[in-house]
DNA sequence: TGTTAATTGTTAGCATACAAACTAATTTGC
DNA sequence: GCAAATTAGTTTGTATGCTAACAATTAACA
């Protein structure tokens, strides 16, 4: 009969590092996938949107964030507008066109740099976030919930550094 | 002059909104993208992906998820991995597809009961598997780097929270 | 037994996300 | 003044992730 499997992939009881720790090479390779900070990170990222897309029918996260700049920017360019909402050029690309099909913003190019396109959000686009904007806060706050006033403060804090 | 961080999340200060904190009704509609917990982790999983690719590029985290798990448990239908793995029917499938084109999983009906497929690593999967483990750890403490060893426990303890 | 319900897997469509290759315009460096 | 480098934007390809609709199979139960 096989030792007893002492591997014990999901100890909580990690206070006490003995001897009785000591590990074979091949099992220093253990790998607890639900311990893993990607994984989690993907489960609250989904747990995220889907509050968001219950809240916010209308608009996706990435939606939201680009409008919500432009409309308290006034006007910016596709790029420096991705830059702003951590998108890189083809992905806010794709938002932009998105939203421009919808006619919620407006592009036309700078006639000093032929290169960019002035992107400005239409009365529809303003309208919108307006009608949204209390709605994306209930996001922020029902996603988090599970925590104490004292728990978000630490938790953005802890999170913030991680960008 | 900020205060300096308490991770003591039981301290009963629990420094409340001051008057300064009051608002006007228009000024309720303010909405600072940065502090947004949706946009904040967004850049994290950004960093996380990034950090991933760079140290594990053979494997997307989605598809290495399946792949550990179904050399941890030897074998699996497919709707059960996903349940493991936290990925739907649709996502799962495709992770499996791909993970089937490069030979790192098999897969046969069940004949007991015919709806489901049983998936297996491959000696390739195993192998594949066995070579990057390490880099995944290693891809959670990088991830993790910019925290203290206490700020890492606390962190991981409320995300797990808001799965 | 026979109808209904639940589970499994597939397919299609939409939306991110990134990399790479590309065009075009602008800025620089000599 | 002109070539080179940089910047802005587009396009393509791969991967993820969700919803919704669907077929096939199995389980539940009246």
């Amino acid at each position: 009969m096989p030792k007893p499997q002492n591997l014990n992939l999901n100890s909580s009881d990690n206070n006490h590092r003995l001897s009785d720790d000591v590990i074979s090479p091949l099992e220093e390779t253990h790998y607890v996938l639900e311990d893993q900070v990607g994984f989690i990170l993907r489960g609250v990222s989904q747990r995220h949107l889907s509050l968001f897309s219950r809240l916010i029918p209308d608009l996706t996260p990435t939606q939201f964030s680009a409008l919500s700049k432009l409309c308290q920017l006034g006007q910016a360019s596709q790029n420096e507008l991705g830059r702003l909402t951590a998108m890189d050029a083809a992905t806010i690309k794709g938002v932009v066109d998105r939203l421009k099909l919808r006619e919620l913003i407006s592009s036309e190019p700078l006639s000093s740099d032929l290169r960019r396109l002035i992107l400005k959000p239409t009365s529809a686009g303003r309208q919108l976030y307006n009608e949204v904007v209390m709605a994306a806060h209930a996001v922020t706050k029902e996603t988090l919930e599970p925590l104490s006033d004292k728990e978000k403060e630490v938790f953005l804090d802890l999170l913030k550094k991680l960008t």
